[in-house]
DNA sequence: ATGAAAGTTTGCATATGACAAATAAAACCC
DNA sequence: GGGTTTTATTTGTCATATGCAAACTTTCAT
């Protein structure tokens, strides 16, 4: 009776995909990977002949997605205004980005922003408070997108996601673990985010990295719908049981409600449709 | 005799390039004009057919590149994770972002550092002083890029760009003029960057935008390569003319060499080889 | 200098992408 | 609420854009 469920049950055929609109887009993601690499490596890289290869990186080049210096290829500065651009017309960025300043401010640690997309967490803003350890903690430098299993933030943001998408993503990206403490059990999970449902707000407890700890909170707009997250995260040295526990939720979940009602007050409001 | 020379005298021809590429670019930068839009509006846009439209949007969503929701296409929050990956691994933003910090909070105005790439400026962070108006000065909210030879960082950038790639850039894009003070002129341009050069920064009285005046100067490692350039920007009313003239050049100027001894002492700046 | 490795160009065959037309699903409207 | 228009999705077919190999050029190393 194994429900290996990998059944992809689709009635619809999934829809066709260019060819080459893919092997772009795992260039651009092989040189986020390398940083930057020459042709003959690239070509390795993506199982494609070196002269393919060769009119793809010039094709990309030309169009700005990655630029050249020496024959060494990597990301282009473009890259930024792509980005920018997503950050600076994202409503939850503009309500929310004094508010998250600061919580850092106020609690000297990280505080983050984030929202969903593809099934991860990607984080829209970060602060960094004064007493703040590391210079952007650890490997998580980096890092702008993390699966949702694993942090505060992530935790809080499926908790009020449907079941069933929660499920499509559990599908997508499974469960992995990233230290001794990251939850990999799918029942395990959904239990956990009862849990969370009914607190308000979810703890990550050495989940993602050794020695830290985080407490995240859901925005959500008038509907319910979830619009993205945040939390606050520190060493365990300083997220003593009391804080971490009772001093910080409240804090954090004060102030995802503020930015609740901001955002639900906005004339832009109804730009949020999802 | 007129010597329009347009000529592109390229002696290489120009190698391949991938249509599907170049389309889907197209694509990606007519979201960002429009924000969000939909197949229809998508496809009139580009001329191409409603089927072959489908099939794009389809594939760059499934990549990542861009998000639906609800038939609504636009620029993916992953856009934040290239964008993201780019700015952190920019030895220019490591090191001159403290510094671009502190500029700004000792002028209380805004702060800028930029970057050249495919001939046009781009920022690569910004700080805003207290004192600075505006939540981001006015139209320039949501741009992320400009020319050249309209703001002081870009035209410190092309002051020490070698002369013939200073041509190249503007046979690519020309000299559009954004108010009355701007330059369009190409001899008067020259001049200009003589003059720059002469005293080691370039000023902006309202070129780019009317009742704007900045400052901006060159970043360059030890071989003179310019890597970048930092600016700082004000209403006239702030920046008047002893100020404008003396004080905050000084100011600019050793900040800019302050993040050039930096970044020659780091380990790192091997990798700035361009 | 000489050879090897890396990058670039070109011709050709075929897989891939473009379109039209058909179908399905919304949105509109009286 | 049913009929009409608009919008999105699917599919078959054909033309061509893409992928590869092989030739050529440049760069690097010894």
């Amino acid at each position: 009776m194994t429900i290996i469920g990998m059944a992809k049950s689709d009635n619809t055929a999934a829809p066709r995909t260019l060819k080459t609109v893919t092997r772009s887009v795992d260039i651009i993601n092989l040189l986020m990977e390398l940083d930057r690499a020459r042709l003959t490596e690239i070509a390795d890289h993506v199982n494609m002949s070196k002269s393919t290869t060769y009119t793809y990186l010039k094709s990309l080049e030309k169009s700005g997605l990655i630029s050249r210096t020496q024959n060494q290829y990597r990301l282009s500065a473009n890259m930024l205004v792509y980005g920018g651009y997503v950050r600076n017309n994202n409503i939850l960025y503009e309500i929310g980005k004094p508010e998250i300043d600061a919580l850092a401010t106020e609690t000297g640690q990280y505080s983050h922003l984030v929202i969903e997309e593809h099934g991860r967490g990607i984080n829209l803003y970060k602060a960094k408070g004064e007493e703040a350890v590391g210079d952007d903690y650890q490997i998580a430098k980096f890092q702008q997108r993390d699966y949702l299993h694993i942090t505060a933030s992530g935790k809080a943001i499926l908790a009020y996601l449907p079941e069933e998408r929660v499920r499509e993503i559990l599908n997508t990206h499974g469960l992995p673990s990233r230290t001794e403490e990251t939850i990999t059990d799918r029942d395990e999970l959904f239990n956990e985010l009862d849990d969370i449902r009914e607190r308000g707000f979810a703890y990550n407890d050495e989940e993602e990295i050794e020695g830290f700890r985080a407490v995240g909170a859901p925005i959500r707009d008038r509907n319910g719908t979830i619009l993205g997250s945040l939390s606050v995260s520190a060493p365990i040295s300083i997220f003593k049981d009391e804080r971490f526990y009772d001093e910080i939720p409240e804090l954090v979940v004060n102030v995802a409600n503020i930015i609740e009602v901001n955002i639900n007050m906005s004339h832009r409001s109804s730009e949020i449709t999802e």
